[in-house]
DNA sequence: AACAGTCTCAACCGCCTCGAG
DNA sequence: TCTCGAGGCGGTTGAGACTGT
């Protein structure tokens, strides 16, 4: 049995609103809010679908749509939420506040899919796409390569770079330097830089890119709910179904009062955190895997600890929510130069 | 200036989910 | 338990804008 399309009806205009139509679909709803949409165009005097009064709405006429420029931050959420998640758009779409899922969407379709592409990752498994060599497959050069840099700036990769999934991928996505060029690298390059004079290099981008994904699996868990089920949370320890619980309560913070526009950044000192850190446990033989060669997947699970301290990984994340995003060039200067 | 090719994104289509009866 | 329908979702389309020749 097929259903009739909800839009089949006599009269009914498609395409393109006009600003007439905006106005009646506005003012409809200021008065008499959300809802009803099958009786809303008949009601406003509009000569559409229901179904297309609530999509024009939702994804253009609501009052809190951030429009134009994704940032770099955002491009990486999206990045890091598509690994884990695939096509859920709407899901994607909660984590990027003021944004639809339409709008993110159509941007991963015609901008990041694309970048992907163009620096050799697939983009629907977040690998390279050279899987003919299971070795570490990477870009020929390193992606954050800006081309408006001078040579010094541009970081080549070596044969033996590691790339684990999504470092590829989040690699892929060559930063947004602001116009002028002031800043004359951004911090993720300079960090990509710090790392690559790191002797445990190839462990620490695993691990990052590893903790990452995870990231992605922790806001998105934990945002949906799902950890606040017990089934779901009897496998973790307390500290952490604490912590997620803490996370879920403040769900509607990280959902509406993370301001993507927010210039301060944490990310170099959680980079300085994160290497002391690991090289405390590399000392105290707490972490002797090398996962150079190993395949992270997208939708890793730390079933071997490798995320051993997740407990903190997420507190830190709660109290530095803008740990992504882009720092004053002077402190960020001070730390990586 | 004119045309063709490419890109962008608002809007549509059709399937899915879930709650009400 | 089943059916129905509203709303939600992801894939796709196509008009208009942009860019190159």
């Amino acid at each position: 049995m097929s259903r009739k399309p909800c839009c089949v009806g006599e009269g009914l205009k498609k395409g393109a609103w006009t600003a007439e139509e905006d106005k009646k679909l506005i003012s409809y709803i200021h008065e008499h809010g959300e809802g009803g949409w099958r009786d809303i165009p008949q009601k406003a005097g509009l000569k559409r679908c229901g179904k297309s009064c609530r999509l024009r709405w939702t994804n253009y006429l609501k009052p809190d749509i951030k429009r134009g420029e994704f940032s770099y931050e955002e491009e990486q959420i999206i990045i890091m939420l598509h690994a884990s998640r695939g096509n859920k758009w709407s899901v994607i779409g909660r984590h990027l506040p003021k944004r639809t899922d339409n709008e993110v969407k159509n941007y991963w379709n015609t901008h990041l899919k694309k970048r992907l592409i163009d620096n050799g990752i697939d983009p629907v498994t977040h690998k390279p796409l050279d899987s003919s060599n299971p070795g570490p497959a990477v870009p020929k050069k390193f992606d954050c390569q800006d081309k408006s840099l001078p040579d010094e700036h541009s970081v080549q990769w070596s044969s033996t770079t590691p790339a684990s999934p999504l470092s590829s991928t989040i690699n892929s996505v060559k930063p947004k330097i602001s116009s002028g060029e002031t800043q004359i690298e951004s911090g993720f390059l300079r960090c990509k830089k710090r790392f690559e004079r790191s002797s445990s290099t190839s462990r620490l981008l695993n691990k990052v890119a590893a903790r990452a994904s995870s990231i992605g699996n922790i806001l998105s868990t934990s945002i949906e709910g799902t950890l606040s089920s017990p089934a779901s949370s009897s496998c973790l320890p307390d500290s952490f179904s604490q912590s997620s619980e803490h996370m879920i309560d403040n769900k509607e913070d990280l959902s509406t009062s993370i301001d993507i526009n927010i210039p301060e950044y944490d990310f170099p000192q959680f980079l300085e955190q994160f290497i002391n850190d690991n090289d405390e446990a590399e000392n105290t033989g707490g972490s002797n895997q090398d996962l150079l060669m190993s395949d992270v997947p997208s939708t890793f699970v730390d079933e071997d600890d490798i995320i051993g301290d997740i407990t903190s990984w997420s507190t830190y994340l709660l109290d530095h929510p803008n740990f992504m995003y882009e720092s004053d060039q002077d402190s960020e200067e001070k730390n990586f130069l």
